[in-house]
DNA sequence: CTGTTAGCGCCTTCAG
DNA sequence: CTGAAGGCGCTAACAG
């Protein structure tokens, strides 16, 4: 028989109880020096570790949190995964993963099943496509943060981007270079994100009296290359084209070199998002940038301030994170281009070890 | 007070013993239909829900695994945990996640507290910055499974792909087309797989009596462009290159747009690993692809048939997946191109829903 | 078909 | 400063 020590066996070896084993461990209750060294040698001989799942059990807590994200495959939600466990590591819980897939039965059977897990907190990026059922009293006991997109009519804290100004900030900045006619390309309507980044765009046009022009779905190369084939078939057609997510800015980016239109001299592009290879493209990818990793912090920190703090303050809280236009060359306002290049190629420099 | 149920509550309500709630659950053990009715009755009302650290702790198994990755940045290694977790969903598993930073101590670590936690088994693509720690005595009950790289003087099983026949293929394709000096870029020479690409690659050019010449390092932008102006200055400047993994190809790609050197046309490029963006480049990228879901879900696949299947086939089974040369602009053999980018555009149709 | 007992490994509480 | 008892929630084994 070859199981693993437990607490009894580190006890029996030292010649004393299980409580003194434990007391050493934890460090809570002065233990004789001598004691303390027979402990240690036990303990060391038997290489004994003390089993977790006992411990959930005995104390009600299981140091564990749950994280469930649409998939890893997309950058911005895998980062948010590993940024949320870096800081849980701080903290020395560990993560449990999921991926929901946009799908908000599947997201609720993971939610369910690290519930009976007894997972002390959430932080979930809500799956978009219908109703979240993250939001039954099941969920009371167990407090959840949201990234990225808010859970209708929940009370959880959700830490989101300033989606709407962002779109602003993009899109004003095509229209202070001249531009008239600028579309949008959205993904689903069902997107918080998207229709957040959507309002942006439209407040925008609104105030300098231009005149929206949009353009949903386009989810898959071959729907983009139609959409915007016939769109710059049209008379008047747009002079420049704001992306709402990276989806569709590399779905645009691919039609637009099918169709062999020229960016920025025939079309200008402003993205929403940026990603790793958005300055290798030709031409460089203007994007307005989101802090993700302080995004997923800052979702994190608020968990544990709850779980830790025991934080009694009133839920719901609702963070809006600053964005930022990356101007590169792809909206081709040359003047400011040379700058930011420069200011890049610094940063690289400096970030060089 | 308000805890959750437990088995008693349910029990007591149903006018039952905790056992038979115990057997309506699991279905286990017949139970009379009137007596069941009873206690699905009382579970609903009380909303109960089994709690798995206890029965984890009852049972000895935790129904959970580990998985550790170097990060979820590079979508390589995030890709392979979707597909794990995807696996593990499948057996009614769930996933404890970590990142370990490519650092072999803070893998221990982390696969140290899940193995306090009790986590059945690992599925691990390790970190290459030194010696892996994770070999121990500690690791001898519980099933390890290596991706991407193998972990040496170990007896784990591991999956990885053909990185030497890959490199073979890349580079065979460009000497096929004429090239005759063709530089290797690499990034650490501590990674088994830019090592063994490496390989692949000097036996290709010595099979065609050509001369290796390589470049190690160059992880950062501003590194790469220095390696490229002064490998370019030099005469008989390389007319190819082979990048060892993305990082490097995305480097490159760089280097050579701010060096202003025309792809293929001074410089034809091949990469090993394909990524999102590689065909909306500009030209898009021939790469050397990876199966990277497959290298995964089989890991995951033994080590559930080791755990579930108790399976007791000798450790350290070694499996090699089969990569695939995808033939786009950057290798500037033209002739083919109109060919794949063809199938490319048909696949994205076929794919379309 | 159903209930009782006991114990998984740990730590709080209470005695000594 | 140290130990014994008891229980966290669950189920295998053994009655009845």
């Amino acid at each position: 028989m070859n199981r693993p020590p437990r607490m009894s066996d580190v006890a029996k070896l030292a010649g004393v109880g299980t409580m003194t084993v434990s007391r050493v461990l934890s460090g809570s209750v002065k233990v004789s020096e001598e004691t303390s060294r027979r402990v240690f040698d036990a303990i060391a001989t038997l290489n004994y570790r003390p089993n977790e799942v006992a411990r959930a059990l005995r104390d009600q807590r299981s140091h564990q949190i749950g994280v469930i994200v649409p998939n890893l495959v997309d950058p911005f939600f895998a980062i948010c995964a590993q940024t949320v466990s870096v800081v849980a590591k701080e903290h020395a819980y560990s993560v449990i993963i999921a991926t929901a897939d946009e799908d908000p039965d599947s997201e609720y059977n993971e939610a369910s099943r690290m519930l009976r897990r007894q997972v002390e907190g959430f932080v979930i990026i809500p799956a978009a496509g219908g109703v979240s059922r993250i939001a039954g009293s099941e969920f009371s006991r167990t407090p959840v943060v949201t990234l990225d997109r808010p859970i209708e009519n929940s009370s959880f804290d959700s830490v989101v981007v300033e989606n709407k100004f962002g779109s602003q900030l993009g899109v004003n900045h095509l229209i202070q270079h001249g531009h008239r006619r600028i579309a949008f390309f959205g993904l689903s309507r069902n997107l918080y994100t998207i229709r957040a980044r959507f309002e942006g765009y439209r407040e925008a046009l609104k105030k300098a009296n231009l005149k929206p022009e949009f353009y949903f779905g386009n989810g898959t190369q071959t729907e983009m290359v139609a959409t915007i084939r016939s769109v710059l078939d049209s008379k008047n057609a747009p002079t420049a084209f704001y992306c709402s997510n990276n989806l569709i800015t590399r779905n645009a980016i691919h039609a637009l070199a099918y169709l062999k239109v020229r960016v920025p001299e025939s079309v200008a592009l402003v993205g929403f998002d940026d990603f790793e290879t958005a300055n290798i493209l030709n031409p460089p990818l203007t994007v307005v940038r989101q802090p993700i990793t302080d995004l997923a912090r800052m979702g994190a920190n608020i968990l544990f301030s709850r779980l830790l703090n025991n934080d009694r303050t009133e839920r719901g809280k609702h963070i809006v994170l600053p964005v930022e236009l990356v101007l590169r060359e792809s909206c081709g306002t040359h003047q400011k281009l040379l700058g930011a290049r420069k200011r890049e190629l610094a940063e690289s420099v400096l970030h060089a070890k």
